[in-house]
This record gives structure tokens, sequence and C-alpha cells, in this order.
DNA sequence: CGTGTTATTGAAGTGTATCAAATTGCGTGG
DNA sequence: CCACGCAATTTGATACACTTCAATAACACG
């Protein structure tokens, strides 16, 4: 067993392939390609035709669109577990949308054929990432109906919320808070100014964090 | 063969079944249930636990989300040949929006088992489940980023184009634009009045016929 | 240690929601 | 098949949440 085998891997537990047969996770071994990125570094363009699949094994990876005005929105954050790429893969289209490390990644690539092949003996795999895919739209309809009724004010306490959860690691910007809930970064500075005049969040330099839980949830379910 | 089974039914040559081998469409046709909907009638509603997954033979659903102010939102849309209830099946969640049936129905019912039963001897059909699911995602994806970067305007206009090239046969309201694409019935009302003004649609009675498609197209790109 | 990105604050503009009231059109039941 | 009643449409006036633009300050990074 090589120290790049996904057993060895510390997201192996959590990740889609975890209860895979031994024959088939061997497949996997011989076949995947480990891969190192640095922030800021590009995985893949919108445009691009999908090959196979990434993995990631640590790290964060955010999927950026760029409408023509030039402004910029995350559609989706990936964490160490999570797979990327798969959609226009599965949907067999091209990406549409650009793949940018937000800290550095270790992400294993497997090719397209490998990845079929194993949906084909171990049905699991399938319901597996049908699991992963149905849980993307749901997140996608709860954003966007925020989006639509909510407050800025009540989806910047969501997104702080949200990263504070899901991805605490990571140094957020009121840029990438903007372009998480589809605003801008003046109106996210304003909202957070409030939320620190009601002593609801304390703000040291650059950073940010939350003093009250309760009354940040509580705005975040407001209309 | 039975005149309600599937390689009958109307849909079949574009749903996710029709490359199944005999047997296994066997088993589909002795299993699912075909149920008749009327118009407004509830097919799930949020909060239910989904048993299995339905198939549209004919007629057109639209998934709601309504929040708590008691505004609608159309999440999805589903025409003869799709399938519906399947995000939250394959997610292992509850429904979290209502379907209701926006025209009149023919659906069957699959129950969950036989889902999984076939989905274990056709990976094809995983792999055509997870293809619709993520071209889901997309359309979602797309939506959103309109309701971000776009003025209602060219919201009006997408929606337009969307309703007449994939929808046809509806008649759609005023407020049912509005809840597809976030805004007012008002909103919409006065954006179709600056398109009649410009000679763009004609407006008989309630119904909205488009008269210059390239200008509506332009006018839906426009920022 | 400078240089560019990020944050902060202010002032001004505007797109869209909201509310209200009149009108039209449609489906339904008699 | 017509009339009725209700829902959908239309229009106007008003309000305001958020964006935009601009200019300064603070920080991080090479």
């Amino acid at each position: 067993m090589k120290s790049d085998d996904c057993e060895n891997c510390s997201s192996f537990s959590n990740s889609h392939f975890c209860n895979l047969k031994q024959k088939n996770l061997h497949s996997l071994n011989t076949n995947k390609k480990h891969i190192t990125f640095k922030k800021r570094e590009i995985i893949f363009r919108e445009g691009d035709s999908p090959q196979g699949l990434y993995c990631i094994a640590s790290g964060m990876v955010r999927l950026n669109h760029i409408d023509e005005e030039g402004n910029e929105i995350i559609l989706r954050l990936y964490k160490a577990g999570d797979i990327l790429g798969y959609r226009a893969l599965f949907a067999e289209e091209k990406y549409h949308a650009t793949a940018v490390v937000q800290e550095d990644c270790e992400i294993c690539f497997i090719p397209q054929n490998i990845v079929k092949e194993l949906m084909a003996v171990e049905p699991e795999l399938a319901w597996s990432f049908l699991k992963q895919v149905s849980k993307e739209v749901h997140n996608m309809e709860d954003r966007m109906t925020s989006i639509i009724s909510k407050p800025v004010q009540s989806r910047v306490a969501e997104a702080l919320i949200y990263f504070k959860n899901e991805l605490p690691a990571s140094k957020w910007t009121r840029r990438d808070i903007a372009e998480w809930i589809g605003t801008t970064p003046e109106t996210v500075m304003r909202a957070l100014a409030q939320f620190e005049d009601k002593g609801f969040i304390f703000q040291e330099g650059r950073s940010i964090r939350i003093a009250d839980d309760g009354a940040i949830s509580k705005i975040a379910q407001e209309y």
C-alpha cells in the first residue's frame, strides 16, 4: 500500500469511496492522479470540457461565475471530502463555472472512464453521487429563496453562520461574503457595522467573530 | 402487454427508462402505480417523506416554496418525460417544497425500493438520473446569477423565452412569471407594458405573444 | 518599506417594492 | 349559455433598501 492511497487519505471515511470493495479501491488507487494546488490557482475554467472528477483531500475550492459586468459570484464552495467538477461531467456539458483554490489543496483527479466503470460495478457509488448532487440542489434553492425574499442584513447573518459552521478554517473577506450572498462589499460592511454596534459581533482588524450566536441566528431568520 | 405499460407511454422514448432491459421494464410495469391529477391538486407537500418517485406521462407540475411572508416562489417546473420528487428521495431528506399540478397530469408513481433495485441492475439508469439532477443544478445557477445581476426587464424577457420554448402549452399569468423570476406581478406588468409599447410583444386579453424574438432575446441579455 | 488590495465612510441616485383603487377577463354554477 | 363573482390585471403615487461612485485609511504581501 502506498502512502497516497485513498485508504490513507484523511478524508477517506467521509468520502464517496469509503464503501468500495477492495478490488475497486485498488483500481481507483492505480488510476487516480494526485495533485497539489496553491491558493488562487485554477483547477478548471468555464468552457473547458470535463475529463473526470476531482476529489478534495484537503483545502478548499470555490466555484466562480463572472457575469458580463465583471461581477464575480460564488456559486458553490467545496471542502475536504467533497467531489468537484461532477456536475458538468454527469450532465455531459462543459464547465459553466471556474474552480479556484481558496485554500491550498491536495486533490485527486479521477479519469471519467474510471468513474463510469466504478459506478457500473458499485451501484452504491452512484447513489452516493446522487445524494451529493441532490443536496446541492437543496442548497441552491435555499440560497435562491433567501436572495429573493430576505433583506441583506438577514443574508449577511446567514453567511456568518454558514461560514462559521461549514468552513471555519478560512479567512473570509467582506468581498467574499458579498459574492456569496449576491450583494456588494459596501453593503456587507454596513450590515457588519450594525451588528457590531448592537454587540452581536466583534471585528478585530479584518477578522469577524460572532459574539451572540442567538442574536445573529434571529436576524438570519428575519424578513 | 397492457395499455398503460411504459412502452405505450407517449413520453417513453425520452424518459429515463427507455433503455431498460425487457425484464426490468416488466418489473417497472408491474410495480408502478398510475395516477391522474387535476389542475391545482397537490402531489406532495413540503415536509412529507418521499416514498418513491413520480414520472410524468403528460401535463405539467410546479414545485412551490412559500416563505414566511406568504410569498410564493416557483422553484422548478416539470413536464412530460420528467421525473419528479427525486431530489428528496436521493438526498434522503423530506420534501422541502410542494408539488402542485399546473396542468392536468397523468403520472406514474414508482416505489423507492423498485427505483433502487433498478439502479442496482442497470447502471445506465443511475447515470441518467445524475444527468437530470446535474442539469437542474445548472439551471438553478443560471437563474440565481440572473436574479443577482440582471434588471427585471431582462429577467422578464428571459422568462418569456423560457416559457415559450420549454412549456408552450400552458397559459402563464403575470403572477406566475413573477414567481418564476422572483419579483412582483406589478413589476412584471410594467415590463410587459414597455415591451408592448416598443412592439416587441402583443398582449391579447391575458395572453402574451412575442412579436419580435430578436428584440426580446437582446433584452434578456442586457445588464 | 512601498504598493496594491481590502476596508471604511459619506453622499447621492435609482430600481423595485408596496399600497391602494379601478378595471378587466375568466371560470363556474345556475 | 349567460350572468355573476372573484381573481388577475392595470395604473398611479410613494417609499426606501440597496447600489454606485468617490475618496481616505488600514492592512497584508512580496
